[in-house]
DNA sequence: CGCCAAGTGGGAAAAAGTGGGAAAACATGG
DNA sequence: CCATGTTTTCCCACTTTTTCCCACTTGGCG
């Protein structure tokens, strides 16, 4: 399980360290071959190689007349991009991407199970505020899961 | 079972001790590994680590597209991150967590059953005399489960 | 009053992160 | 098809952060 939140900065070329502890756990998965794609709230995903793959059997097998399952396919498949570890544990995330996430310096890397998101930092710090401030406004309007999880 | 307020002190480079009391437990439960994530109000929670992995296990079962079930994981998830005692009994805590909850000197540990909450003293202190002000206003709302307890 | 245990601070070695230069690969235009 | 300019990749060197360990302070108890 991928967990925790590391700030991380990219470089005048685009690259970003990815946090050591992650390091032995991503070699043993994948060998340092991630997929990097975007997500519908403007950040990205990271996913080693294998579970991409798997993600990505699902998403081709949808029914390809859904107009949803299509926009899915377009955005995932169509900005899905193999990185590989340098030297130095960094990977270098392609202008698209960087682009499409507003990512130019500060960033925040997000441990979330099987793979990680990645913001752009002020963009997390305020999504992340209006979360904490829905989440108590509608509290009384939780699923049956929710209503009773106990921490 | 964890109970009592203790202020603790963070040092300059984010470190705090566990109050004595609590090693021998807390040594027996996990070997002096430690969860610490967030909570809504602002303020970190402590888990022994295999009180977090159950609490972890129903996250991950949720509902992928809930939208609320989406945003706990991300933050309980995002932000968790193990740490460990050193050989003075202190745990490390993360620069962002520390940020997320205003910690810098001065804080409050209190135990709350199977885990720990830590907040920043100033900021305990005002939330506590707030919920001592709106229980009194709001007392006859009660929901089911708190109307019929009996202390 | 002195001793012991817990808490606090800080220094130094090691590790991780960061930046940048040079070589190689690629693309572009003549 | 070759020459030139640009981008990418690989590698090296420097800087910052983290980790580990030691020493001092404080406070309680005999």
């Amino acid at each position: 399980m991928f967990r925790g939140a590391t700030k991380v900065t990219l470089d005048a070329k685009g690259r970003m360290a990815v946090p050591t502890r992650y390091r032995p756990r991503i070699d043993d998965l994948c060998g340092g071959r991630l997929v990097l794609t975007v997500d519908r709230d403007y950040c990205l995903l990271l996913y080693p190689l294998p579970e991409w793959e798997d993600i990505e059997r699902k998403l081709v097998r949808l029914p390809t007349l859904n107009r949803q399952a299509r926009r899915l396919q377009r955005l995932m498949i169509g900005y899905a991009s193999e990185v590989e570890l340098d030297g130095h544990g960094r990977i270098l995330l392609p202008k698209e991407l960087r682009e499409f996430a507003s990512l130019d310096r500060q960033a925040i890397l997000i441990g979330q199970g099987n793979r990680f998101e990645l913001w752009d930092e002020a963009r997390w710090n305020e999504r992340r505020d209006d979360w904490l401030s829905e989440e108590a406004a509608d509290a009384d309007g939780l699923p049956a899961e929710l209503e009773t999880l106990s921490f």
